[in-house]
Order: C-alpha cells, then structure tokens, then sequence
DNA sequence: AGCACGCCGACT
DNA sequence: GTCGGCGTGCTC
C-alpha cells in the first residue's frame, strides 16, 4: 500500500520556462493536500513562478538535499484532471516542447498567474429597502427607470443589457451609471445569484433537406463513440443547420458541446444565431474578450456550468469534463495553427482531444484541408457531402481575364475597370479583392506570363537582394536576376503587383460618384471593426477593396461583382500549399457574389488563363481541383504523404543563424543514422533564407525536415533535441522548431 | 526565458 | 574611481 500522506510525497512540477525538464519541490509547509494537476507557487532561482504539479512521487525514492519546499497550493481541486491532462501530456510529446509552457498556453492569462478559479455566478441587482420605500418619490430619469424594472425582484445584469437592436440605438451599458446611482443613495444592491441557464426559448430552424438530414442521422449514430466526420458542404449549402442539430442532440444527452470557429468567424451574428435555436447560454471565447471573462469561461466548463462554447482557436484547451461533441467550422483554416509560442494546431489537437474523450468530431468546410481530405478519402474520416444550395441560389458566373500585354493600372486591366464600372450601373456593389498571402515574391514576365523557375526542382524561385537575385527555396540555387524574359526577350519582368493603396486611389479617381471603401490590416485593425465598416458600408452602390479579411464575414446581399487580382503568386508560389489556399480563397471570395435574387459575377485576372489549377476548379469545382493536386502532393511526396517539422532561428548576422541551423542538421543527420532500420528517415533542406529574411534587424534562416513516417520523425527529434539544445550555437540565436509548420516559404 | 554573476569601456 | 555593456550559467 503507498503511502499517500502528502508529506511524504514531492512535488514534481512543470514550471512555465523552456527547459525540458521538471523540477522536485518538497510539500509545502501548511502540510495542504495536494492533488496532480493542481498549479502551486514555487521558488525557482531568485523569482517565484506558477507551476502545475504532474507527479507525486514517494519521497522515499528521491534525493531531497537540494530541494525547496513549495510556497502554495493554489488549488485544492485540479486544473487539469483527466482527459485534459492527459492530452496536454500529448501535446507536449508531439510539438517537443516543455510540459510547464504547454500548461501555461493551455490557461487564460489569470488563471496563468496563480490567480484562484474566479466565481461564476451571474450577478444581479435588487431594490433596497429604502429602494422600495423611496420609488414613488423619485425624480424621472435613468435612475428611475432602472429602479422601476426592479421593483418586483431581482433582476440579471445579463438581462438588464439591451439587445442587438437596443445596442445601437441608446448605446450598450447605460443602465450601469443608473446603477451606480441607485447604490451610491443606498436604494440597490448588486447581489450573487446562481448561474442562469436561462436563454431564450429554442427556435425552431428551417426543415433540413435530404443531405442534412443524412448527415445529421450520421453524427446522431455514431454519438456515443469518437468518430470523426468531414463535412464537406458547398457555400450556402447549411452546415451550419447540421451543427446545430447535432449540437442539440449532445445538449439534450446532458453533454457539453465545443465548437471552434476561425478568428474571422466568431461574429455576432453567428453567437446570435446560436443562442436563437440553442435554448442554453452559449459562452464565446475568443481573443477580443477581457482576461477575466476568458478565465470565468475557463471556471464555467470545468464546473460544467458551460454546456456550449463557440470559440477561437485557444478555445482547444477548455477542460470538458461532460463532453459531447466537438465541431470544427471552415476546419482548413490558417487561424487554427498558432504561429509563435507552442505551435499547436487545433483542429488536430481537437482531433486528440476528441479520441481521448471518446465522442464525434465534426469538421465541416466547403474547401476541406487536403489533409482532412486525403483522411475522408482513406476512410478514416466518414465524408457528408452537402452539394445543394439552401433556396434558388445559383453559383456566380465565372470569367477569366488574360491579362497579358494589357495596359495595368495599378495592376487592374481595362477589361476589369469596363466590369466594375457595368456592376456599379446597376447600382451593383463591387468587391475588388487583391490576393496578398504573405508570399515571397516571384518573378513574372507581363508579356507573356514566364515565371523563373528552378532547373532542379519545378519550383517557383523566389526574389532576393532587392531584386537582383534569385533563390530556389527547395534546394538553396541561386542565379541572377534576368534583364529580359528568356521566353519573349520582353523586358516586363516584375516581382509584384500593386497594393490595395494604389488600388483604391485608382478606383477614387475612376469612380470619383461611388463610395470605395478600403478594408485591410492598415484599416481595420480592430476586432469588430470590419463588421462596423461593412455594417456602415450597407447596401448602397460602391466598391470594397481589401485582402483576406473581405472572404468572409459580413453578408453582402448586393454585391454582384467580384474582381480577382493578383492570383499568379499564388499560382507560381514556391510554397507547396499555395495552390490550395488560393483555391479555397478563390472558391471563398467567389461565394460572396450574388444571392437567391441577383445573379453574381466573379472575374479573375491572370497572366495564366490557362493554369491547370483555374481550369479544373472552374470546371470541376474544388473537388476536381483537390484530386488533382492531391496527386501532386502524393508524386512530390509532401504533406498529407510526408510529415514536415521547420527549425527557424534568427540572429543579428545570417552567418549566425545558418551556423547554428548546420549544428542541427548535423545532429539530425546523426540521430537519424543511429536509428535508422535501413534507410534514411529523414530528408532535410536547408538552411534557406526565410520568406522575410530580414525583420528588425535580424536574419531569418530556416531548415526542414520531411519523413514519410511521422513516428521516425518524431524520434529522431527526441534524439538530435537534446544535442540541440545543449550545443554553444543555441545560446547565439533565436530559433524554434515548429512541427507540421504551415509556412514554408 | 529570466536573472545573477562577472569582467572590461566612458562618465557623474 | 564607478555605472553598465552583454557573455555564460543556473534554475529542484
């Protein structure tokens, strides 16, 4: 029998630093139980940090001469218990990176910083004694009123904020001043109640069609079990219907339900849409919200008060101690994947979790991940199909515009302004929209559309040296720049088109009568300022430009045009992932265009009207376009059929990066030697140039590795790791090392 | 990552 | 004569 008296026990705690490692504390002195998975207060070198305990190992086993006793057992229940706990654990295997700083990732900001689980009653406000007696006597006014909506009892803040409507109209929180007042004269109090489970009464959504209610039968049967589903519905086609359905299904089970959305994706209309037909509190979790709502809707779904929760991508690692269900919407999204830190994916991490948990997963997209695809393809995923538009929508006409040798002003040709110009006489909206992924710059010849390419590797050579270099990112070749195109002897070679600056000062100057709104990072920087913008922007005849942040969002039944410019870097990119993310940022910003009423028209500008990519998604649909470039993948041997891990590190020189980044390579070409069964796991390339190679005075390097089993690839990590860390380069310079980067180039 | 300790330049 | 540069070493 082991002794379990916390006194002979120690700590063994994950400390929020990087170091792979875990660290013995002795209990500490107030003699508290302790419990795995509950943070403490500990000294570590001459500050105090917040760690979370992962084992408890009998004290009888372990040197304790050069321990310290912990300061404080923060919580008496644990954090992480259970199926949490155990996934982080995972977590931490699989990105390699140090269990203390997965567990800090894992907490909104207060609970990070050893604040205690805050409380998670609603609060509500009452009349006083002296609030009753004195009602009649007091002056109209906002006071007044409030007190008035009062005096038969208690009364929810929640339900004291005005609805969407109200909002607008008198301004959102004015009965917090009246409030103010009523308490300072003694006439109401601010009181504790139970957490609500009130909402408004379900509605009842529209009937679902034959493919709905297929795939909501599907989820429904396999619900007791992990199961994941590809929902691969075309835009309009109401995945949305099916979450909610199966959502409803988990709640009447008495479980909770998670759903992730993209950053861009959590609007108010969507949690409004939610709370209509849901008939429970539906909590959001996203990065607009205060550190301590975040930390309140932390509390809320480890006590299970939360049976609900939309949120973004952090939202993964809520604690779900009832769960049901887990849906993942617009699941190929890059907002899923953080890019610095511990760079977890979440949908991949949702998948783990859900396993773990035991319960469906619901990934839904009207442009599937190939990687979710090829999963659905190889049946470990079961693929719903939803192929009809709701109500008569038709899918927009497409045209595709060559624009070689045409005279561009800022990067627009004649025909596009003639579209715009036709669309705004019809008192049509005009979406421009410029495709500017960070890609590195190619080389593209206006005359006759010639790209620079590498001899070795069929890959698109990127731009250097401000222009007078090219560099292949695939095997590190390099050349200079031609003067004239090696096709036509034309000398209209340019590395970049315009940006939405120049655009929008043309389409000004053009269309001097309509609006144009310009909606970018530069613009928009804030949260709910897009859907302000657009809100403001209403239904009147105008043009919209901007990038990536105008796919989504905002409905726009007017708008009846949508111009593409600037797809050849995508079509031409050195990144393997270019082609799909344009293909789905074309199939996303082409589904803005028209409504049930009005016909929509997209117009995509290429110097390629014959790109194969253009051509089998116009003809085929994204299907069409993703077999082929599945093939592709499967031919190059890259992901979904090679696992890929990045090492980037960055210095004041580049000579410094690419020393540290050989030291790696070395160690992985070692560690892959010593383990290999027979041949080589392991291909490597690098060090490259990153795509920004240099930012704020640094130099950015990076090294890939790509394995067709991931397992090699993850023990050969393990191996070479410690080799890394340990070796004097790495002290020189910033690096990281990111597992199934998204990122390349 | 922090933070301390530790040994060499321009300043009250 | 000191304040402070950031190299290197450690954190139970």
């Amino acid at each position: 029998m082991p002794d379990r008296r916390p006194e002979n026990r120690i700590l063994r705690v994950a400390v929020p630093v990087p170091l792979p490692r875990l660290f013995d504390y002795l209990p500490a002195d107030d003699g508290e139980v302790v419990q795995v998975g509950s943070r403490v207060r500990v000294p570590f070198g001459s500050r105090e940090v917040v760690g979370v305990v992962v084992e408890l190992p009998a004290i009888a086993d372990i040197d304790t001469s050069s321990l310290k006793p912990a300061l404080q057992i923060i919580d008496d229940q644990p954090l992480f218990a259970g199926e949490l706990f155990e996934s982080l654990q995972w977590l931490g295997r699989y990105t390699h990176a140090p269990l203390g700083e997965i567990f800090a990732t894992a907490l909104p900001g207060p609970l990070r910083r050893g604040e205690p689980l805050p409380a998670t009653h609603d609060w509500a406000w009452r009349l006083t004694g002296a609030g009753h007696a004195g009602l009649t006597d007091m002056r109209a006014g906002r006071p007044r009123m409030l007190a008035e909506r009062l005096q038969d009892g208690a009364v929810n803040e929640a339900d004291l904020d005005p609805d969407e409507a109200e909002a607008t109209a008198t301004g959102a929180g004015v009965w917090r001043a009246a409030a103010r007042t009523l308490a300072q004269r003694g006439l109401a109090e601010r009181i504790a109640v139970p957490p609500s489970q009130s909402a408004p009464a379900p509605r009842q959504g529209p009937e679902l069609n034959a493919e709905q209610q297929f795939a909501v039968d599907a989820v429904l049967a396999a619900r007791e079990h992990f199961a994941p589903f590809l929902l691969n519905g075309v835009t309009g086609s109401g995945k949305t219907e099916v979450y909610l359905h199966a959502i409803a299904d988990c709640l009447a089970r008495g479980k909770q339900a998670l759903v992730l959305v993209p950053e861009i994706g959590l609007t108010p209309q969507l949690l409004a849409r939610f709370r209509a037909r849901l008939g429970v509190p539906v909590h959001a979790l996203h990065s607009g919200l205060s550190d301590g709502e975040r930390a309140r809707t932390w509390a809320a779904c480890l006590r299970g008060e939360a049976r609900v929760v939309v949120g973004t991508r952090s939202a993964v690692f809520l604690p779900l101690p009832d769960a049901g269900l887990i849906v993942i919407d617009e699941e190929h999204d890059g907002s899923f994947k953080q890019l610095d830190g511990i760079r977890y994916h979440a949908r991949d991490f949702a998948l783990v979790r859900a396993r773990a948990l035991d319960v469906p997963i619901l990934l839904g997209s009207a442009t599937p991940s190939l990687e979710s695809l090829q999963n659905a393809v190889c049946g470990r995923y079961a693929h719903l199909r939803l192929t009809r538009r709701a109500g008569n929508a038709q899918p927009p006409a497409v045209r595709v515009l060559d624009v070689r040798k045409r005279p561009l002003q800022a990067g627009l040709s004649p025909e596009l302004l003639d579209a715009v110009a036709a669309a705004l006489a019809k008192d049509g909206q005009v979406l421009v929209f410029k495709n500017r992924r960070g890609y590195a710059p190619v080389l593209l010849c206006h005359d006759c559309g010639w790209s620079a390419q590498c001899r070795q590797c069929d890959a698109a050579m990127t731009v250097h040296a401000g222009g007078r270099r090219l560099q292949c990112h695939h095997c590190g070749a390099r050349r200079p720049t031609p003067n004239a195109c090696p096709d036509c002897g034309g000398l209209a070679l340019q590395s970049q088109g315009a940006g939405t600056e120049r655009i929008e000062e043309l389409l000004r100057e053009r269309f001097p009568d309509v609006p144009v709104l310009r909606i970018d990072r530069g613009t928009t920087s804030r949260r709910d300022a897009l859907e302000t913008h657009l809100a403001q922007f209403g239904d009147t005849r105008g043009i919209l430009v901007g990038t990536q942040m105008l796919a989504k969002g905002h409905d726009l039944p007017n708008l009846t045009l949508v111009a593409v410019v600037g797809i050849d870097e995508g079509l031409f990119s050195a990144d393997f992932r270019a082609p799909e993310k344009l293909a789905q940022l074309l199939i996303q910003v082409a589904g803005r265009a028209g409504r049930a009423n009005r016909a929509g028209q997209v117009v995509l500008q290429t110097h390629h009207p014959e790109h194969p990519l253009l051509d089998s998604l116009l003809n085929g649909g994204y299907g069409a376009f993703a077999a082929i470039e599945l093939e592709q993948r499967e031919a190059a041997v890259f992901p979904p059929f090679a696992h890929l891990a990045m090492f980037r590190a960055e210095a004041k020189q580049a000579e410094v990066a690419d020393a540290f980044l050989l030291v790696v390579r070395r160690a992985l070409e070692d560690a892959d030697r010593a383990s290999r069964a027979d041949a080589p796991a392991l291909e490597l390339s690098g060090p490259l140039p990153a795509p920004m190679p240099r930012r704020a005075g640094y130099q950015r390097s990076q090294l890939l590795l790509s394995a067709t089993a991931r397992v090699r690839l993850h023990r050969v990590l393990q191996a070479a790791l410690p080799v890394i860390r340990a070796s004097p380069a790495a002290r020189k310079v910033r690096w990281s090392l990111d597992v199934d980067p998204v990122d390349l180039y």
